[in-house]
RNA sequence: CGGGGCGUAGCGCAGUCCGGUUAGCGCACCAGACUGGGGGUCUGGUGGUCCCCGGUUCGAAUCCGGGCGCCCCGACCA
């Protein structure tokens, strides 16, 4: 197995190779389609079961609506149709016959669904509806990259219709907060909830927010979003309700999703030199265990002890013993690094003679000498250890790529050339046009208004008009 | 859609400029032996529509014409 590019060499370079070759996924016959391996796949399974798990905590329950849309679904909500309908793909055929009504195959479900919400709302005794849906959907992208942006990509997608707006406002914040947990407790990935800006929004949202993350390269990437849609689709698709005293309303509605692109983020947020560097509570083996032995004998013994060991770990952890009798210790070193499991306990004879194994650390690569009594408890502890350490790191980086810029000459040289500028906190005036000016210019974007965001007069970096606040800005992938 | 790169064994590539034995190398794979605590060594072996179509030629991976596809960089976006 090759050597991996250097991340700081050739950012993108490194990110393809450690998915190709950590076979989280390979590229598919159709340019811009991926086939996601089981690795990725187990990864994107933890992913599911968590945030499954948080959405019924948070009252939601599960639903699945169908792939395809009929044309004229897409057209009803302005805004909308603007925002996707160039990146849609039509089915215009079906059975040899041309259909009477092309079908768009979804790039998102909230025509398809707000259809169906008409029937199944008629009075507030019916709201809220919160549903979400586990699926696949497509956009036709000009550009896209294994994970982050592939044509065919999954996510979950929550749809919810409310009586009021306030209900409505309050679950599109609940559910960036649960985005935000996840992001944190799970990935061990710092992020900024925020709010988009005007031209930065879902198409056809009313407010959208969504929380930043920033990756290896010091590029922003956008994690989760959740929209507040207020009465939009209510009115496009005719959802009104009776309420208690006789008066027909429209209903409030959110959307809020994440995808298969938080594999990306997993990748790109704790990646090093030599791979992925997984989080313990997504990693599909947290431990992985290497058998070292030269004999017959010694293979007898080691594997018999690594077999006991593995039982006893296996309450605690999810561990996969690599007894493949086809490669070296060496190679499975590499190999599990590559992989980003968070721990490798190597047993070989000396160490059964001592009863104790090593213990490797995938976080910080250091190797310690342990007891076997007592293993379990060690790793559980050490696995929280590692997800802190992540969190850490993850967080530090950040921080010292995280620049007050007050002036527009020092805007230019943190955004010169390629790569990431790190995240840039700025005055702006507030109008579209100098965002669209200073994206132009720099290729720097508005990320988000963090939310809490403290208030201060100043002057915005690119106009030098008033302004109240800074706002984060970035190169995004 | 613009710019760049590429298409030859499962993967990575050489050969193409300047046409000519049986199309080659590394890795992987198969068999065996030795090995085994950080990406093993040796011996033998399997595996090819040279992206496709057409043309030139006694002869094309190589020259000419046309087409297709993928990757990377930008514009669009989770």
């Amino acid at each position: 197995m090759p050597g991996l590019t250097n991340p700081s060499s050739d950012y993108s370079a490194w990110y393809n190779e450690v998915v190709l070759q950590g076979e989280l996924a390979d590229y598919a016959p159709v340019r811009g389609c991926m086939i996601i391996r089981p690795y990725g796949y187990a990864i994107w399974e933890l992913m599911q079961q968590a945030l499954d798990g948080m959405f019924k905590e948070t009252g939601h329950q599960n639903v699945y609506f169908p792939l395809l849309i009929p044309e004229s679904f897409l057209q009803k909500e302005a805004e909308h149709v603007e925002g996707f309908a160039p990146e849609c793909a039509v089915v215009t055929h079906g059975g040899g016959k041309k259909l009477e009504e092309p079908l768009v195959i979804r790039p998102t479900s909230e025509t398809i669904i707000w259809n169906t919400y008409r029937d199944w709302i008629q009075s507030y005794r019916d709201l809220p509806l919160l549903y979400n849906q586990w699926a696949n959907v497509l956009r036709w992208e000009l550009r896209t990259r294994l994970f982050l942006r592939t044509l065919e990509f999954l996510w979950q997608e929550g749809h919810t219709a409310h009586a009021t707006q306030e209900e409505a406002v309050e679950e599109t914040h609940r559910m960036l907060g649960v985005y935000r947990r996840f992001a944190e407790e799970w990935m061990a990935l710092p992020v900024i909830p925020g709010i988009k800006t005007e031209s930065e929004k879902f198409a056809g949202a009313v407010q959208t927010l969504c929380i930043e993350a920033m990756m290896g390269d010091r590029r922003a990437l956008q994690a989760g979003t959740s929209h507040f849609l207020g009465q939009n689709f209510a009115k496009a698709f005719d959802v009104t309700y009776q309420d208690e005293t006789g008066g027909r309303q429209h209903v409030w509605a959110t959307s809020w999703g994440v995808s298969t692109r938080l594999i990306g983020a997993l990748i790109m947020g704790h990646g090093d030199e030599k791979g992925l560097r997984l989080p313990p509570r997504l990693a599909p083996y947290q431990v992985v265990v290497v058998p070292i032995y030269k004999t017959d004998e010694e293979k007898t013994a080691v594997l018999e002890s690594a077999h006991r060991l593995v039982d006893f770990l296996k309450t605690s952890a999810r561990v996969k013993l690599d007894d493949r009798d086809t490669v070296r210790p060496g190679f499975k070193f590499n190999e599990w690094e590559l992989r980003g499991v968070p721990l490798r306990v190597e047993m070989g004879p000396k160490d059964l003679a001592k009863g104790q194994v090593v213990l490797a650390r995938r976080d910080t690569g250091t190797k310690e000498f342990l007891p076997q009594e007592g293993l379990a408890e060690h790793v559980r502890a050490t696995m929280d250890d590692i997800h802190r350490t992540l969190f850490e790191q993850a967080k530090a980086f950040r921080d010292a790529n995280t620049f007050r810029v007050d002036t527009w000459e020092e805007f230019r040289e943190r955004t010169a050339g390629e790569g990431g500028s790190g995240f840039l906190l700025a005055h702006w005036d507030g109008a579209a046009e100098t965002e669209a000016l200073i994206k132009e210019e720099t290729k720097a974007t508005i990320r988000c208004i963090p939310l809490d965001n403290p208030q201060e007069a100043g002057k915005c970096v690119r106009t030098g008009k008033p302004s109240t606040q800074r706002v984060v800005f970035a190169k995004a992938y």
